[in-house]
DNA sequence: TAAATAAAAGATAAAAAACTCTTTTATTAT
DNA sequence: ATAATAAAAGAGTTTTTTATCTTTTATTTA
């Protein structure tokens, strides 16, 4: 469904957000470790939800990756956007690319609906929510 | 969400059942032009595919591919299954090994609907099924 | 201002997926 | 039997994804 590197993204972005409440940052170390990711790749995948500022960083000290409102209200959709790109949008399920409404594949009108769901979860699904769930010691994230 | 294989695999299953009607074989080549895949990568598929039973072949003159009454009975989820394996029943969306219904992950009750009516039309969506359609000239294989 | 801290950036390496080419084996038809 | 045909099998190559290591830049605190 998601490439590794969107899957840590998303663990990623739960976990700052999780650890990074009242105005706390947290390290890359840290989420390495907090999401069972390898350090330095995790690294990348950060600097990269940074620059499209999906999460704030800062160097130095005390430093490490934090959210703020804004980042709060990004969707899991936002995240996927943001490392795989918009294919789950626009991509035909078995890869035509001349596939449409009026050129459907076999299973255009069927996919056509889970899609629908599927992408209505994944922007429904904001940050924040997962912040109060979690909260609700019902959900987890860690693997282990 | 699927292998490009697979995506390939899913395209040719469907191909071999359209031409493979009465009797007939095809080959490797004009399967690859018809679905627009480079031919020894198909015909690698392809053997991987008839290995598993979902397709059926013969060496020599007037040889090549082609399925039976089982193999028409196969889904999209048996082709699925076959070339990228069963994670899409198993895991976890964003890749939690220990997510489950007792651990779940914040996405994991609404994924769960999605993920049980994406297989439903997996199961549903039968290569029989894909030859009655495509009789009727409402949908299409072709990528130009 | 110097030392320490931590992210950013750059470069490299390993693994997996996608794709290609060559040889072998089975089958058919002459 | 021989030649032709076409899949099966084996052995690469290329590209993409995943992961690691090193250097640089920014920030803080002493």
């Amino acid at each position: 469904m998601f490439s590794k590197s969107c899957e840590y993204a998303i663990k990623a972005m739960i976990f700052v957000a999780q650890k990074s409440k009242d105005e706390n940052r947290v390290g890359v170390k840290e989420i390495a470790r907090g999401i069972d990711a390898p350090e330095h790749f995790i690294a990348k995948i950060l600097q990269d939800l940074g620059k499209k500022k999906l999460v704030n960083s800062a160097k130095g000290p005390n430093g490490g990756f934090y959210m703020d409102g804004s980042n709060l209200k990004s969707s899991i959709s936002d995240i996927v956007k943001a490392i795989d790109g918009d294919g789950i949008y626009t991509d035909c399920v078995i890869g035509l690319k001349a596939c449409s409404e009026k050129n459907p594949c076999p299973v255009h009108f069927e996919y056509k609906e889970i899609k629908k769901n599927l992408i209505t979860m994944l922007e429904q699904s904001t940050i924040a929510n997962f912040n109060e769930k979690l909260d609700t010691g019902k959900f987890f994230l860690k693997n282990k």
